[in-house]
DNA sequence: AATGATGCCAACCGCCAATCA
DNA sequence: ATGATTGGCGGTTGGCATCAT
C-alpha cells in the first residue's frame, strides 16, 4: 500500500505545492459550495486546481470550511485541551470533536507550540502529565501512584475500546447477535455520542470494579481481561492528578506570564486538572471552581468520583461553550 | 539598523484502516 | 479473498513574523 504518496503525487502532472493563493481558495470554495467535495481525488480537476486531492481536502478541513473558529483560544478551551490530553493523549481528532469549530490541526499546533512548553516549564511532563522531578515524601509518592493509575485507566480504556470494536464486528457477522443489536434501539445518549467515546461509559459500567468509586477504605480488584493485566486497587485509584502536588504555581504563574492582555492564563494548575466542572455546563458538583481561590484539594474519594464522572461526560458528549468565564 | 534566535502555523509526509472493484 | 484506492490521522517541516541582542 502506498498511502499518502499515492494520494497526492501524480507523476504525469506537476502539481502545485505550498501556500494557497486567494484564487485557489476561491476556486475550491466555489466548487464545494456548488457541488460538495465528492471524491477528493477527482475534485482538483473538476475545480480547475493544480493540486492533489489530499491538499484540497486539507485546505478545506483546516482553513476554508465555514464552521471554523479562528484566533485565540479561550481559557476554557485551553483547560479542555489539557484535560482531554491527560486522558486521551495525542488523539487530536477526538479532542477536536469536543472543541466546537476548532480543527485537530489547530489544536495540535496550539499544544505543540504553547501548552506543551508551558507544562514543561512547570516541571510537568506533557506526555504523561506527571511531575518530572519526583521528590520523596508520602504526598508525592501517593500522587505518583495516582498518576500511574491514570495511565492504567487509559490503557484499560483502550483495551475496552478494542474489545468493543471486536464485539461490534461480531454483531454484524452473527445473525443472532445482529438481531440483538438492531432492537431495541440504543439509549438516546449512547446513540448521540461519538461511538468511540461511548466506550468510556461502557467500560465504566462493565469493567470498573464496584469499589472503584466507593469510599470503602480498602478493597482490591482486577480488571479481568484476557489481554489486560491491569490491576486496580481502590486505595490508589482516585484523584488521577492530585491537585496539591502540582504545586501552588499557576499554569500561568509569574515565571511565564503570557505578557498578556494577549492571554489570561492565570488560573491555578489544579484548576486546570480538577476543577471548574461548571464551566462545561455540567452541574457544579465539585466543591470548588476556577474562580474560587485558593482551590481545595482533590483527595477524597467522593471528589474523585466526581472527577471521573466529569471526564466521562466530557468525552462522551459534545462540548458546549460555557456561558462566560 | 542589522542579524540571529525563537515562535507560530499552514501545509506536507507517511502510515493506517476502511472501502471498493 | 485480495489488491488497489481513498480518506483520515498524527508527526514534522518550511517559511514568515516577531523579539532580543
Amino acid at each position: 500500500m502506498v498511502g499518502g504518496k499515492a494520494n497526492c503525487i501524480d507523476p504525469k502532472a506537476e502539481l502545485k505545492k505550498g501556500p494557497w493563493s486567494r484564487e485557489e481558495d476561491q476556486k475550491l470554495l466555489t466548487y464545494i459550495e456548488q457541488h460538495g467535495h465528492g471524491s477528493w481525488r477527482t475534485l482538483p480537476t473538476k475545480a480547475g486546481l493544480e493540486r492533489c486531492g489530499k491538499s484540497c481536502r486539507l485546505r478545506w478541513t483546516n482553513y476554508l470550511r465555514p464552521d471554523i473558529k479562528r484566533g485565540k483560544f479561550s481559557n476554557y478551551e485551553e483547560k479542555t485541551i489539557i484535560r482531554l490530553h491527560a486522558l486521551l493523549g495525542n488523539r487530536w481528532s477526538v479532542i477536536a470533536a469536543h472543541l466546537p469549530k476548532r480543527t485537530d490541526n489547530e489544536i495540535k499546533n496550539y499544544w505543540n507550540t504553547r501548552l506543551k512548553k508551558r507544562l514543561t516549564r512547570m516541571g510537568i511532563d506533557p506526555a504523561t502529565h506527571k511531575l518530572k522531578n519526583s521528590t520523596t515524601g508520602s504526598a508525592k509518592s501517593r500522587q505518583h501512584a495516582e498518576l500511574s493509575h491514570m495511565a492504567q485507566w487509559e490503557a484499560a480504556r483502550l483495551e475496552a475500546e478494542r474489545r468493543l470494536a471486536l464485539e461490534s464486528k461480531l454483531m454484524y457477522k452473527v445473525p443472532f447477535l445482529h438481531k440483538l443489536a438492531s432492537s431495541p434501539p440504543p439509549p438516546r445518549h449512547m446513540a448521540a455520542a461519538p461511538p468511540c467515546l461511548d466506550v468510556l461509559k461502557v467500560w465504566q459500567s462493565s469493567a470498573i470494579p464496584s469499589c472503584f468509586f466507593s469510599s470503602a477504605a480498602s478493597c482490591s480488584s482486577s480488571l479481568e481481561s484476557p489481554t489486560s493485566t491491569l490491576n486496580f486497587s481502590c486505595n490508589s485509584l482516585p484523584a488521577p492528578v492530585a491537585a496539591s502536588d502540582y504545586g501552588a504555581c499557576g499554569v500561568g504563574c509569574a515565571a511565564e506570564e503570557e505578557e498578556e492582555g494577549k492571554m489570561d492564563f492565570s488560573y491555578p494548575l489544579d484548576a486546570v486538572y480538577t476543577s471548574s466542572f461548571e464551566d462545561c455546563g455540567l452541574p457544579d458538583f465539585a466543591p470548588f471552581s476556577q474562580d474560587s481561590d485558593p482551590l481545595p484539594l482533590v483527595g477524597e474519594f467522593e471528589d474523585s468520583k466526581n472527577y471521573w464522572n466529569y471526564l466521562l461526560n466530557l468525552v462522551s458528549s459534545p462540548m458546549m461553550e460555557p456561558p462566560t468565564l
